[in-house]
DNA sequence: AAAAAATGACAAGTATACTTGTCAAATGAA
DNA sequence: TTCATTTGACAAGTATACTTGTCATTTTTT
C-alpha cells in the first residue's frame, strides 16, 4: 500500500517549479522532486509545510492508494 | 519553533497504554514515546497512521507552538 | 530547429526516524 | 508498604529522509 501524493498538481496551481517550490518551502529541488516520484514518506514536519504552502489539509496532500491490480473494469 | 503533539491525550481517549497504542499502529512502544516527550518529527506515514488511529486530522494531532519567550506580559 | 529551462535519475554523504534491549523512576492497585 | 504496571531515559544498531553535485532527458520558448 504505498503512499501517494498530489504535490504535483497544488505546485503546478502556484505556477512555481520545484527549484522554488523547495526555496519556499525550505527544502532542496531534489527533496520535491522525490516526493512528486512518488512512494515517498517525508518527516510530518516537511508534510505540514508543504500542506501550509497549498493551503490544504495533510490528508489532502498525502494519502494511501490500495494496492489493487483493476485498471477501470 | 518545535514540533508539538496531542498524541498523549488522543492516546488517553482511547484508553490505551504506550505498547498497545504501539502496536495498534505498528510501531514500537519507544516510538509512542519518544512522540508524546515532544520536539520530534516522525514520518508522515506513521503521522497519518496516528491521526487514523485517534479519528482526528494529522494538524489536530501535530502542529507547531510559536518559540515567543513572553509569559504573558 | 536551436537554445533555455525544468525534471528525472544516480551517487555518496549527513541527519534523523525507528528498532530492540535494559534499567530506574513513577504510578496505581492490593 | 509491597507488588505490578506504566513510562522515561539511555545506548547502539539499522533504515531512510534529506543534502549537494552532476548529467541525460524532456519540455518549453524563441
Amino acid at each position: 500500500m504505498p503512499l501517494k501524493n498530489t504535490l504535483k498538481v497544488h505546485r503546478a496551481k502556484l505556477g512555481l517549479n520545484q527549484a522554488e517550490m523547495g526555496k519556499r518551502i525550505g527544502v532542496s529541488r531534489q527533496t520535491i522532486s522525490l516526493i512528486e516520484r512518488g512512494d515517498y514518506s517525508p518527516s510530518v514536519t516537511l508534510a505540514l509545510k508543504i500542506a501550509k504552502a497549498c493551503d490544504v489539509s495533510v490528508e489532502e496532500i498525502f494519502y494511501y492508494k490500495e494496492d489493487n491490480d483493476e485498471g477501470d473494469a
